[in-house]
DNA sequence: TGCGGTGATACCGGTGGGGTATGACAGCGA
DNA sequence: TCGCTGTCATACCCCACCGGTATCACCGCA
């Protein structure tokens, strides 16, 4: 049993995402009879049918979506593979750390100074990031480590070491009368009048039905916050990023979150487990 | 940029192993002189240099070596994905279930029950394994979940549902004094004259230097502290396995061990999501 | 019953992966 | 200093296989 080649790996992806195997040549500029012949090669291989060519088109099989799935991942390992590697080659003692945008300013700001303390240190490059792509791109090799947060953010696949730990607070429009109370319930904010709570992405990225607005970034949030259209819950040290017309008031019985450092599982890199003692410390 | 296929990445693989490419050749079947071309033709594509050849012998270079980790890990999930694909060809609704030989026993009963009477349930075919080997069958594609403990268990890279929580005892021989005592503390087990405490291997599969016998299964603990050779740290629910020449003694500060049901990150198996959902309401 | 469109088959040419033979070079013992 | 040995790289050849073109078999549909 010799083993899957990449290429027919993506020849197969393709197709199983076209569902047409004329379209999938053409995406993958090639022509469509080499391309059938290779799906052909690869069910013999594996002794397994997986596409159901009917007259009426083209369906996975259990197997097909099971291998689909497979695939990606693999293919995505490669990908994050080749990157890894070439950036290890360019950038000896060099980190890439990524982070949302605009959260854990002071968090940050003391990693990298404790860091930068340490005898030895990894440069560290900061990307910021929109929400939730800083696990794509750990995933990519696109970074070494990233801030991440528990509960909110995709964890699998990732060792963490827990950093902070905080509670959230429930920011709202400095003119509106919630601004006045000086703490508040979770079931404070159901249900207020014109002031529907923001919605924040899944872990897949996409948004619970709701009325309040779809947030894919902090400063659009302050922004729609100032403007008395939404209220938010964040964690207690994004307040950095408000200004005179928020209000944040503490959310007594709100979950706490926890920011993590988060790098790729199985990672040996010494600058990163060095990054991680200090992080642990802090 | 084209990607790397995986012949490419298994020659790489073979090499850095051997770190000689006459060894490495002959260990892949095919001669030399190939070998040396497809490995140079893979730093041409990532443009790195992965290996120094020295006069005095081959050695990895630093991307060589991110690069190897890499590699070992796509070929496993190559490997891994054909096997999922296979099986999911070859059985539909039926599942593997892994789990180390001798625990449990009480648990996994109340699961396939519960299982067992859901609608539509599926086939679970129970495979009993060393310890530790859970992890390598789940991320082998030999079983599609598992039964696993934290913190024992090295669990990064899976998904885990928490099933059961609980306190650790101690058990003795029932000859020995300890065994008359109703309650132990961690501190009461060290430095016991005779008696040394058994040694766990750790997540890796190595043990811990130590006076006490290195544990690989439970009926060779047993024994062994049958003989009075022996004591050791277990959780409650394994004291099924115990006999009339044991004694267990509870651990009043012990850390609490979960079972968790784990399985491969990302499994969008509805097999398993079903078996999940039924372990989470036991 | 032709027409458009599907995937499969037949056949062909060129790339490249594999083989053998040999080269270049360092270490080493006589 | 000179072979000798063992290393990896180079040169060259062959054929398997990947990809291309032309075509078939088959369905749905005017």
């Amino acid at each position: 049993m010799d083993t899957l080649e990449t290429r027919e790996l993506k020849y197969f992806v393709t197709v199983a995402e076209e569902l047409h195997f004329s379209r999938a040549a053409e995406r993958l500029g090639i022509a469509q009879p080499p391309l059938s012949r290779a799906i052909q090669q690869l069910e013999r291989r594996l002794g397994v049918r997986l596409l159901d060519r009917d007259r009426r088109g083209v369906t996975l099989t259990g197997a097909g979506q099971v291998l689909l799935d497979e695939a990606r991942a693999i293919l995505d390992s490669a990908e994050a593979a080749a990157r890894r590697t070439r950036r290890a080659a360019a950038s000896t003692n060099r980190l890439t750390l990524a982070t949302k945008a605009g959260a854990n300013h002071e968090l940050l700001r003391k990693l990298l100074d404790a860091h930068a303390a340490e005898p030895d240190a990894a440069e560290i490059d900061v990307v910021l990031c929109g929400m939730g792509d800083q696990a794509r791109m750990l995933r990519d090799g696109r970074a070494d480590v990233a801030f991440m947060q528990r509960p909110f953010d995709a964890l699998a696949g990732f060792d963490t070491e827990d950093v902070l730990t905080e509670q959230q607070v429930a920011v709202v429009p400095a003119a509106h009368p919630l601004a006045a109370r000086t703490s508040l319930l979770m079931a404070d904010l159901e249900d207020v009048p014109d002031l529907p709570v923001a919605r924040w992405p899944r872990q897949d990225g996409t948004y619970e039905a709701g009325p309040g607005p779809e947030i894919h970034d902090l400063s659009q949030l302050a922004q729609l916050i100032a403007l008395g259209h939404t209220m938010a819950v964040i964690c207690a040290s994004a307040r950095s990023w408000l200004w005179g017309a928020h209000a944040a008031i503490p959310l007594t019985d709100s979950s706490p979150v926890t920011t993590v450092l988060a790098w790729p599982a199985h990672s040996r890199s010494r600058a990163v487990a060095a990054l991680v003692r200090t992080a642990a410390q802090l």
